[in-house]
DNA sequence: AGATATTATCTTGTTTAAGTGATAAAACGA
DNA sequence: TCGTTTTATCACTTAAACAAGATAATATCT
């Protein structure tokens, strides 16, 4: 399954899971990428006020992509 | 298909595609989410640092949503 | 080529995130 | 419970995005 993300707060725990799922801390993160552990925390907890390129940091610690595509009609979140 | 995007600007592009997909103007993009047409422009060709509250607004706009998954070694990008 | 429509670039002021470090809070394990 | 690990929050400075408007550059069409 995926996961169709429609706004930032919901990205933010799709990246919390995948972090967790890897047992990875928010400091192991932040050093992967050059980051400190209070950014990956307000990544997960506001990303909507986060840079993209912020973001694409984490997306690649984790070893995640993104996909874009049209919206699948009453395909909501998988959860 | 699908567009497994791993930058931000890959992100950018992607938009800029769909966008015109549709159809639709820069000035008509930011006019459906309340951003001015420079904005958008912005976003395509420098996303890297927009925020997420920005790309997903055009996001909206364009009908489109987003899949975070793990990276599937070896399928690039789809062109 | 000329006119129009679309997109990119620039300016200025204001707001806010980035960045770093420290500390508080919470979760977890012995 | 106590100690440890992990996460969230606070403070501060610097740098950059945001916003609005204007203009320049580019593309598109006849």
């Amino acid at each position: 399954m995926d996961y169709p993300l429609k706004t930032p707060g919901q990205l933010g725990a799709v990246l919390k899971g995948f972090r967790r799922e890897r047992k990875l801390t928010q400091a192991a993160v932040g050093a992967a990428v050059g980051l400190p552990q209070n950014a990956i925390s307000q990544i997960e907890a506001a990303p909507d006020h986060s840079s993209l390129a912020r973001v694409f940091k984490v997306l690649a610690a984790l070893e995640l992509e993104v996909v874009v595509r049209p919206r699948q009609p009453g395909k909501g979140a998988a959860w």
